[in-house]
Formats: C-alpha cells, sequence, structure tokens
DNA sequence: GCCGTTTTCGGCCCGACTGTTTTCAGTCG
C-alpha cells in the first residue's frame, strides 16, 4: 500500500516533534512541520507530483524533503525517521500533546524518570514525582494531570456549522455588556475553516476587566485555562474551547488581522512589515532600526481597520478566507487578487430533496421556500431507486414527479423558475441507478457516491469517472463523500477526476451542508484554475437548510472561486443554455 | 531545512500568560 499525503504529512510531523525534544534548533523543526502542514492540504496526490519531478516546486520542499518524500513513496518508510524513533521515544509525540507540556517538559520526564507514554505521566503525576524536578512545582504537576483528563475529553475537530453559532451566542452575550464597542469572531472561523480547533472571539473596549471577568464566569464556562487582562480561555461545558482578547477599538484593524490569522499569513505579514522598517504586532507598528530594534521614542502606526493595516504595508485588504499563505500575499501585491464569489451572487439552488423522496416538504413547499430566500430557479433532485432507504424513485415515480415539477413551474408564474432533476446513485458496481433513456427526460442530473465509499481508490475513482462520462450527467455531488468531523473522504484519485471533468465540462459540487462541505476548498481551487465549472448547493431536505447556503460560499471562497466559475450565479436564461448545450 | 533584486550563507514573527523563579523559561497561538 503505497502512502498517502496525509500519512507522510504525519510522518513529517511526528519527526518535527521528536528533532524539538532533541534540541534542534527550532528553524530546522518548523521546516518538518511547514512542510506536513503543506502536504495535508495539497489538492493533488504526492505520487502525480513526485512523477512529474516538481516537489521541490511545493512551497517549503526543497532537496532534502523532496528526497525524504520519494524515499517515502518508494519504500513506504524513512530511515531518518526511523533512526530518529530507536533515538527517542517516539510516544513522547503523544505526550507533547497534554496541554500545558511542550518539547522541554517532555525531554525532562524522560532524561529524568525514564517517563515515555501518556499513561507513565499521568502514574508519575498522581504519586507526586513530578513536583521535584527542575522548574515543576505543585501546580504544574496538577495542571498535567487535568491536562491528560482534558485530552481524554477532547473530541477533537468541531465542524463550522456547530462552531459558529456558538461563537455567535457568546460574542452577543459580550456585546450586550457596558463597555463593548466592537466584536468579532475571528480566527479559523472568520476564515471559514470546516472544521474548528478552538474559538477565537475579539471584542474591543478600553475598559476590558468587567468583560473578562464576565468571560471566564459564563454559566456555560466548565474550567477556566488561562485569565489575564486583555487574554484569556475557557473551556466550555461541549468541550470547546474559546479564546477571548480584547484591546482598545484604536488597535482594531491590528488585533482583528492578527487574530484572524492564519499564523502563516501572520508571519508573512510580519516579514514584509520588518522589509518597510516596522515590527508589527497585534497593538501596532513600531518603527525599527537596521538591527530590527523597535524604536521607542518614534512614533507607532495604530489602525483601527484591517483595510489600514493592508494599506500601510502597500496591500490591498485580502479577505479572511485566502488568508493561508497560499499565494495571497503575492496575488495582493500584483494586484490580482481574485473577487471572491459573495452569498449575493447565488440565484439558484440546483440540489435538493422533496417529501417525493426523504425531503420533509413538497416540491411546492420547497419552490416557495426557495423564493422566500431569493432564489430564481431551483432543480427538485430527489434520491433515485437504489436509494431504498431514502425512498428512492421508480422509474414510473420519477416520470410521474416530472408531471407535478411542471405544474409547480407553471403555478409560480415565473416567480421561480422549478426544474426536473434527480441526484442519482452511482452504484457499487459502477453502473449508473437510471438507463439514458430516463436520464434525457431530466433537465438536470446529479450524480453521487452514498455507498461503498471505502472501496479501493482505483474502483471508486472509476465509478466517479463512469458518472462523468455519461453525458446526461451534469455534477457530482458532495464528490469526495466526508462527514465531518470524522468521516474520511473516499480515496479517489483527485487528478483522473478533475481531467474527466474537463473533458466532459461536468460540475462539481461544493455542498454546502456543514456536515459535508465537499468539495474542500483546496480542490475547488484547483478545479477552477483547470476551468472546470463548480455548483454551490444547500442539498436540502427541508426549508432552513436552504439557509446553509453562507457555508457553501464560505468554502468556495477559501478556494479562490469568483462567482464567473459557478453555475447556480448565472440567470436562468444563462442557465438554460448551458443544459441545452449540454444535449437536454 | 528553506530560501534569495540586499544574501548560495545567515537569516528565519511576536507577545500574553503561567509558574517557577529572584529575572525568566516554557508553552501557546
Amino acid at each position: 500500500m503505497p502512502l498517502t499525503n496525509r500519512e507522510i504529512a504525519d510522518i513529517f510531523e511526528k519527526v518535527a516533534t521528536l528533532l524539538e525534544i532533541k534540541g534542534e534548533i527550532i528553524h530546522r523543526v518548523l521546516s518538518y512541520r511547514r512542510a506536513g502542514e503543506t502536504i495535508r492540504d495539497l489538492p493533488r496526490d504526492l505520487h502525480a507530483i513526485a512523477a512529474e519531478g516538481t516537489l521541490t516546486a511545493i512551497p517549503g520542499i526543497g532537496d532534502t524533503l523532496a528526497t525524504k518524500i520519494t524515499e517515502m513513496l518508494e519504500t513506504g518508510t524513512l530511515q531518518f525517521y526511523e533512526k530518529l524513533a530507536a533515538e527517542i521515544p517516539p510516544g513522547l509525540v503523544e505526550v507533547v500533546h497534554i496541554n500545558g507540556v511542550g518539547p522541554k517538559k517532555a525531554k525532562l520526564f524522560w532524561k529524568e524518570l525514564n517517563i515515555t507514554t501518556i499513561p507513565e505521566l499521568e502514574a508519575a503525576a498522581r504519586e507526586g514525582k513530578l513536583r521535584n524536578l527542575a522548574g515543576m512545582g505543585e501546580k504544574s504537576e496538577k495542571k498535567i494531570i487535568e491536562g491528560i483528563e482534558a485530552l481524554s475529553r477532547q473530541t477533537g475537530r468541531v465542524p463550522l456549522g456547530i462552531a459558529l453559532p456558538a461563537a455567535q451566542a457568546i460574542l452577543d452575550r459580550l456585546m450586550t455588556l457596558a463597555g463593548a464597542s466592537e466584536g468579532a469572531i475571528a480566527g479559523s472561523i472568520r476564515r471559514g475553516r470546516p472544521t474548528i480547533g478552538d474559538v477565537d472571539l475579539l471584542v474591543a473596549s478600553d475598559d476590558a476587566t468587567p468583560i473578562m471577568d464576565t468571560f471566564v464566569k459564563m454559566e456555560q464556562v466548565a474550567r477556566v485555562l488561562g485569565h489575564g487582562p486583555t487574554k484569556s480561555s475557557v473551556e466550555l461545558l461541549n468541550g470547546l474551547q474559546v479564546d477571548l482578547r480584547i484591546l482598545e477599538k484604536s488597535r482594531w484593524g491590528t488585533a482583528l488581522n492578527y487574530f484572524t490569522g492564519s499564523q502563516a499569513h501572520n508571519i508573512r505579514m510580519r516579514e514584509l512589515a520588518l522589509k518597510a522598517g516596522y515590527s508589527l504586532n497585534e497593538h501596532a507598528f513600531s518603527p525599527v532600526d537596521s538591527q530590527g530594534n523597535i524604536q521607542e521614542d518614534a512614533p507607532k502606526i495604530l489602525c483601527d481597520s484591517e483595510e489600514k493595516v493592508y494599506a500601510t504595508l502597500g496591500l490591498p485588504w485580502i479577505p479572511p478566507e485566502i488568508r493561508e499563505d497560499s499565494g495571497e500575499i503575492e496575488a495582493a501585491q500584483a494586484g490580482k487578487l481574485p473577487e471572491l464569489i459573495t452569498l449575493n451572487d447565488i440565484q439558484a439552488d440546483l440540489h435538493m430533496h422533496t417529501t417525493w423522496s426523504d425531503g420533509t416538504l413538497s416540491i411546492r413547499e420547497m419552490a416557495e421556500a426557495a423564493l422566500q430566500r431569493g432564489r430564481k430557479y431551483i432543480v427538485i433532485t430527489d434520491h433515485s431507486q437504489y436509494s431504498a432507504i431514502a425512498n428512492g424513485l421508480s422509474v414510473e415515480r420519477i416520470l410521474q414527479q416530472q408531471l407535478e415539477v411542471r405544474q409547480v413551474d407553471q403555478e409560480m408564474g415565473g416567480r421561480i423558475r422549478v426544474f426536473h432533476g434527480v441526484e442519482m446513485d452511482i452504484r457499487s458496481d459502477g453502473t449508473l441507478d437510471y438507463p439514458d433513456e430516463v436520464l434525457e427526460k431530466l433537465d438536470f442530473v446529479v450524480a453521487s457516491l452514498h455507498i461503498s465509499l471505502r472501496q479501493p481508490r482505483e474502483q471508486i475513482t472509476q465509478r466517479v469517472l463512469n458518472a462523468i462520462n455519461n453525458p446526461h450527467v451534469d455534477l457530482i455531488g458532495h464528490p469526495r463523500g466526508q462527514l465531518l468531523p470524522d468521516r474520511e473522504p473516499a480515496d479517489l484519485d483527485m487528478d483522473a477526476v478533475f481531467a474527466a471533468a474537463k473533458e466532459h465540462g461536468t460540475a462539481l459540487e461544493i455542498n454546502a451542508n456543514p456536515r459535508r462541505l465537499d468539495l474542500e476548498a483546496q480542490y475547488a481551487r484547483r478545479a477552477v484554475e483547470l476551468g472546470i465549472p463548480i455548483c454551490i448547493d444547500t442539498d436540502a431536505h427541508a426549508a432552513e437548510q436552504m439557509d446553509l447556503m453562507g457555508y457553501g460560499v464560505l468554502t468556495a471562497r477559501r478556494g479562490w472561486v469568483t462567482a464567473a466559475s459557478v453555475i447556480n450565479t448565472w440567470p436562468v436564461e444563462k442557465f438554460i443554455q448551458w443544459t441545452q448545450q449540454r444535449g437536454k
């Protein structure tokens, strides 16, 4: 079994931690860590990139790491890691995951007490053996026990669809307090990441203390992880960690920019600032001398808006969703930032269900709900016959349904157009769930994987290719089949999927349901670069699920998607024209 | 380990909070 991108990323990240425990210089450590992060979010397989000989074109991959990647691709292992793991117990990588334990402490426990695993550490802490070590005391011993308990409670990353409303509720509460003049959700939620590690909130106020005190004493707080005058962290009863920072309003721009991240983007911003003669932090730009020392007597530049922060560096404002140091700084410098799609651009929803299969509303009710939300046209796409559990439509029923769709379309009197489609299963054996004679009667055909998602790469890829190669199929729904936060995507050869979609002009979906957000941003970006049409759909099974469109738009924006690439931003005439060109 | 119209060698972002310290190291984001 060849190693996947994810497995290679894991090895690099383990190497980074082991090197850090060993005491290696931090920049070498960070090279491995950054390489791991980059590879984790890569939209292409390392196999394909290696075959092209372009591994070193990946940012942060030089000759050394390219050689190591090649070794892993060819042999499935990395000698350098094996050697390192023989020298430094690899169990320490887990120990470092305990909150409050870093590489230095892990090394201390290992060297002094021969501790190499979390259970050993917990036992030592409970026996009071840690408190006498250098730099340790009773409090830090207690914190380690708490850290281990927190780790076992930890639910992992939280889907954006859960974290965002929770964050908004807390922020709303804080903004009712006197002295809170401005507030924002920052961090990875603001950047629209599909899953969230912790919630970052920012409030502007000249009097932070009462707001901080309220924050750490909220009823949903399980424990206070840190409590300072401008920065506090709490763990909620539901396990979510929330960080709050409070700064003066005159510093809102630098603060929001800093607290939104990503860290990699911040580093680039600070490097740019240094080149321009400033040290940049969350408070201000501070002039530095040629040695890089801050000139305390020189006036600082305060920014009350993010626009001003970027302008100080000679840049246009960069949308949060693309602040990942994945080319946005260079694009901004060149004046080539994309005009990202917005929710207002969305004209239609091309994937939804009704009571004909597993939805909760009739065709007419879905049309009314879509109209209320400003949609100009929709496609009714109930499940196909193979999805018996979802009350999928037999050939007879889907033909019947068409009559009702046509009738509702008439009834709506042009206020909204209602088209007839289907979400057709791609069956396990790779065949499609309706014959061409049925498909050709439909206005729009979505084909989706729902079952046998764990098939080997070649087999499952071929299923998707079969669908794309059918001229009646217009869109591949939720192409990778992931469910957040836990179900892994199918092992698809995305290069092959993209090539086929490009050849046939088949669209790929960004499913807006926050459980899916599939395609993910990096794949959407790649698809758009290749000229493949995108469709952002809610897959709504009820009226209120139509309101989830914003999550899909966020994901699209993370993928640098502009409205022009998205079918359902088009006016209905253009949509009809597109489907007719495809033989409808 | 990466990277480069200042550099192929010598840099590599910055600050808050904690707990242990008598002035700071470690951790975190």
